[in-house]
DNA sequence: TTGTAAGCGTTATCAG
DNA sequence: CTGATAACGCTTACAA
């Protein structure tokens, strides 16, 4: 493979203008550019990221950190991220978590010390020790030798210096209830994502504002606090129904939890939707192909991934603009676990 | 962020002695040991991969290619692929295809220019046109600069000169379609995946060996090709009930295809499994959410993708061992599409 | 407009 | 055992 210097021999120039040719940053003339274009093309050369990165202070890479390769939820974001980051010239590097705060920031000092040029977090840090609120307030001034690193985080909004593409979790929240209310619904259960971090107690909350707008009284035993996983779903809806309370619907903070709702529902014997209705948060695939169907909000997946990708090139290039939240839109998607109305249609796209 | 002269300078010794502290290349005095250990601690150092990849032809990073960020099928080998990495000390780069060759190619030499270490590939090359056969021969002998760029494949057998990782396609066929021949089926129709690939091809090939085996003939007007996905299986299904032909059994090529496979049926009033039975290959976690659910023939994905990055290890450390195909085993899944005594339980575990 | 040369952070060679 | 120094491939002042 042809480096710089065999590429400056064969067109008779000096390495100097081949990196002019090849970055555009000082003008060459029309006959050497015509001849180390040449070369380029004969050699088939392309630079060399590595004696790139080590001048320029940057790799064209950025590090993806998340809890989980997740099977419904990571692969449209980091479709999403990939087609951004393609786009705009970065390779993504992944890394998976498991949700373990302590290996999330192994990754993270790694990427730092990689000189990697950004860095896209799904966050499992909640700012609620003082070490982790250490942690997050060292990304803000993440840097690698001279330079800042720049941080977006992904679906929860970690420090008021970090970038940060969201959706509304207290809306999409309020979406699910209402359409709940709607249905005529006065007893609402919830089976909660983890409180301590930010989607579960924002989507709790969205609950609660939810029933007490609609002038109904919020029933701390009528919540159980999962892990987003199914089985947990199906773990909350068991002991929500030995509690023996009274209620006609569940809202799940997700989908995959809704469906273990469902499961344990049917498993004794209740009809979803005519005993009890059902809907989740997320709008996976899944959700369409369980009998019945689970209604949901509709998270848009790619476009997280994509605009968290944009958001980091466009902070790569202002690292001083003022720091940035984006916030994408939800919507009610209607299925048959709170509507005999409702789509039962499996999604057989994109999956 | 510190670098090797700022570790040596507070130490009071030169940089080759920290290089050789941290590699443990040579051999350090006692003292100088603790006094440049102490150094690093005190300054946090971690040596700086771009500077080190310039000068070793290492980066420590691994490129994973595949078509797609498959919703059920790509995490789980991601997961495998990660976890060895993380083992051995590799950093994961991914680039998704979409199955578009020329892509694929592109990525493959943005790899090999960028030095990284080694490239797992789960190629849409098949060898069938001279150009595609040019590029696979390329990656037996890929090279940045002077090291050669070991290559894994994952899924097909892409050259003798390359490693793989595989399940046997033709004995997984087999073992399908011998559990519908054992179910008293004597009619069964094949969607299979796209047979211009060594995975379509072969199944396909196990489905007629099986059949003839078992003494009954192969009737091409049975098959129909599928590519992978779920509408695709649809719509197959869909042709093959307009050809009018009996059959009573459907093998589909994986369960994508196979839950199509259902969803039509299901359509068109037929019972699965007393009408017509539906067996795939994957065993992914929709299969068991669906009504019926599938039966199917379990690869071991996690495993595929773990192997996949242990063989690159293993590659890397001594490039010129014998060319080596790891074969995984699968194992046959019995659900409610082809037995009235099959699982019938949602998989609410892992996903 | 072009070329020369310094230097990015590290490792490896070789002389002390 | 230790340290100076030359690479690695590239970008970028600065000199011509």
């Amino acid at each position: 493979m042809a480096g710089i210097k065999d590429v400056a021999k064969k067109a008779g120039v000096s390495i100097s203008t081949v990196s002019n040719v090849m970055n555009e940053k000082k003008p060459v003339s029309p006959e050497l550019r015509q001849r180390v274009n040449e070369a380029i093309e004969a050699l088939q050369y392309e630079v060399n990221p590595v004696g790139r990165g080590l001048k320029s202070n940057k790799t064209n890479q950025v590090g993806v950190i998340v809890p989980s390769f997740n099977q419904v939820y990571f692969p449209a974001i980091l479709q999403g991220i990939h087609e951004a980051g393609f786009k705009f010239g970065y390779a993504i590097s992944v890394f998976e978590t498991g949700g373990d705060v302590e290996r999330e920031r192994q990754h993270v000092r790694f990427l730092q010390h990689s000189w990697i040029d950004g860095i896209i977090l799904a966050s499992y840090a909640n700012g609620e020790n003082i070490s982790d609120r250490k942690y997050i307030r060292s990304l803000v001034n993440s840097s690698s030798r001279k330079k800042k690193i720049p941080v977006v985080s992904l679906e929860n909004v970690l420090d008021p210096g970090i970038d940060a593409v969201v959706i509304d979790n207290k809306k999409a929240a309020g979406i699910a209830v209402n359409h709940l209310l709607e249905q005529g619904h006065k007893a609402i259960a919830h089976v909660a994502a983890p409180l301590r971090f930010q989607i579960g107690a924002l989507r709790l909350e969205g609950y609660r504002e939810t029933l007490e707008k609609a002038g109904l009284k919020f029933d701390g035993s009528l919540v159980c606090e999962g892990n987003y996983s199914p089985i947990s779903g199906y773990q909350c809806m068991m002991e929500l129904l030995e509690r023996e309370k009274h209620f006609t619907a569940v809202f799940a903070a997700n989908d995959q939890m809704g469906i273990g709702v469902i499961r344990a529902l049917l498993d004794r014997g209740y009809r979803v939707p005519e005993d009890i209705a059902v809907i989740g948060i997320d709008n996976n695939f899944p959700s369409t192909l369980v009998t019945p169907s689970l209604s949901s909000v509709n998270l848009p997946k790619y476009e997280l991934g994509y605009q968290a990708m944009y958001l980091l090139t466009e902070r790569m290039k202002e690292p001083d603009k003022p720091r940035c939240v984006i916030t994408l839109d939800t919507e009610l998607i209607v299925r048959r676990s709170t509507s005999k109305e409702g789509s039962d249609t499996w999604n057989l796209l994109n999956w």
